[in-house]
DNA sequence: GACACGGATGACAGCGCTGTCAATTTGCTG
DNA sequence: CAGCAAATTGACAGCGCTGTCATCCGTGTC
């Protein structure tokens, strides 16, 4: 019926111990017996039971992603990274497992330890926002599970891959300073994700170094959500100054200005600039089509889970990799009017 | 360490088989000592090992959801059955392993023996439009794979959930007759997907009822995507008996086309009513917001699971659950100029 | 009161692998 | 070529559970 482990062993005329050491790359394995073992898996077509491998020694072989379905960034970037993850996994045949993490409710750190007992993932994937949720932190190094993070706020010691977001940041707004625009608003996302944070440093710094004094006026809260986009534009509008220029931290938000900005009477680009972060599907398909950031998604979710599963594998300490962003100029944005 | 089976067992005073049995719901355990053995449980936190509990047994409590990530619906849609599915599968202690199975390509068999192979799934989940691929579907019944899926193409025998497309296709075209339209175009989705052939079946049916012979013109093909939106739509506005409503087998061609009326300078909804399908998060956020309908995707991953493991678990033979969809009437469309 | 019967319970082996440790072989050294 | 360490290989138990089959017990029957 299904080819066992012992019958390979006895094509290969070894013993089972011997193509168990071949099957995990360990050592002590001369070439002649390796090569021999191997081409009696291939030729049987031998798959090892993973429920018996992860009984019997102490590895279960498989990945868990967590993410948070309550805050939830775009799901097209969650469905990108876990794609991105699963392809890694494939690739070093673990197989991987999602976990939808609420944070709010306390009930969370119970589901992560419930996850941790039922299932015994070797490691877990982290995506924003819960990179940096301390307590979830702490219970993951208190049960001794480790783990790679996408986009992480705190950068020490942890593996993973991020993304230049201030620098991105940055970029976008130099990139309306360089059209001449003066008075860019920013609109800020969730206060405590670290995403928020970053982009609102680097429309600062940009500002700061164009010699522009911070006008509190042109940075208002919002919630990463189009309606909340909406409601900062229309305080935005309100102004007695209105921007020229408004920067949001994502491109929901962007939606929700150009929304506003529609109500108001101003056409984009001609009376208002704006622009994004993410680069979503949504930001193509836009009238006019939106200025944003795009950012690797797929490919960093592979980079997070191969650097957590060399750490698996003991090839290594795993790193915590930077991508490159890139600024996607389109037609929401022009020379101040 | 752990507690075991076993553990539990002393503490019952009972042996681990009939632990083993209240464990996994047997009958033959009196009412007396299946409330002892339940409470030894809970008292002592205890977690079966699902790797030793799948290894002994013939199942692996684990269900496999199998969707295209290459003719990729809305991935929103795909995230939010996603999480349907997961809750079910919490809800009965089984887990859950995604897999993308590219349908271009002839590896996709392979590729399915795989994922049979290697992790030994109790069942899978299929979600559109893999739901009817013949190949695939012959594969599951051969390697004896129970199935449920999203939204099938042929209902007879197959288990899962379907929402009335064609019906709901006609509601919405219906809807645009009440607003006094009759030349109402239609943008077709890809043309082998179910889906598509649905809802050009709604339309159909609605024109017809309503008297109106079909004009071969007003009906094109697209592919479910923002582009094939906007070319679909173009050539539309390039007749010269212009249509003066436009249903768009999903919202991403939808929004294509009101793209394509704005370099047409046309105004939606004043000079042409435009409605969707799907009810993505971008039909909020569009300006105008679209007309469309909402299917509860979410629920309808839970449902197509629930019946999956009702069939697994022995609960009877599965059915095949249809909900309600709902039409969202929102500012693109109008009535007739 | 002897017997049959069905429901409740338990003894035991074994699922397919890996960890431990012992046995064997190989390669060197002097 | 003896002698020894290192490299290679294997024997065996056991991971935590379930399937099979045997045993036990209470009840009803004549």
């Amino acid at each position: 019926m299904r080819v066992r482990l012992e019958d390979v062993a006895r094509a290969a005329s070894v013993s089972p111990k011997t193509v168990s050491r071949v099957l995990n790359d360990e050592a002590n394995v001369s070439d002649a017996t390796r090569k021999r073992v191997l081409a009696a898996m291939e030729a049987m077509d031998y798959r090892p039971h993973p429920s018996a491998r992860s009984l019997a020694g102490s590895r279960s072989f498989l990945v868990a992603m967590l993410y948070d379905n309550n805050d939830n960034p775009a799901s097209t970037y969650l469905a990108e990274i876990q794609d991105g993850v699963l392809e890694a996994c494939d690739e070093h045949r673990y197989s991987m497992m999602v976990r939808p993490l609420r944070m709010r409710g306390d009930d969370f750190i119970r589901r992560l330890d419930t996850l941790i007992s039922d299932h015994h993932p070797d490691g877990v994937v982290l995506t924003p926002p819960i990179t940096d949720y301390a307590p979830l932190l702490k219970r993951l190094r208190e049960r001794n599970v480790p783990y790679a993070s996408v986009s992480p706020m705190q950068r020490n010691g942890v593996i993973g891959v991020t993304m230049d977001e201030q620098g991105a940041a940055r970029a976008i707004v130099e990139h309306l300073l360089a059209l001449g625009h003066r008075r860019i608003a920013h609109v800020i996302g969730i206060a405590d994700h670290g995403a928020s944070r970053w982009r609102l440093a680097g429309y600062r710094e940009a500002m700061a170094a164009a010699g522009l004094p911070e006008d509190p006026a042109l940075v208002v809260q919002g919630a990463f959500t189009f309606g909340s986009g909406v409601a900062a534009a229309r305080e935005l509008f309100a102004l007695e100054q209105r921007p020229t220029a408004v920067f949001a931290a994502n491109d929901d938000m962007a939606t929700g200005v150009m929304w506003a900005a529609g109500e108001y009477g101003l056409k984009v680009p001609h009376d208002l600039s704006v622009c994004g972060f993410d680069d979503t599907p949504l930001a193509r398909q836009l009238w006019p089509a939106l200025t944003t950031i795009q950012q690797p998604s797929r490919e960093m979710g592979k980079i997070a889970a191969t650097q957590l599963l060399n750490l698996l594998r003991g090839r290594g300490p795993g790193q915590l990799v930077q991508v490159p962003f890139s600024l996607q100029i389109r037609d929401s944005t022009a020379r101040v009017p």
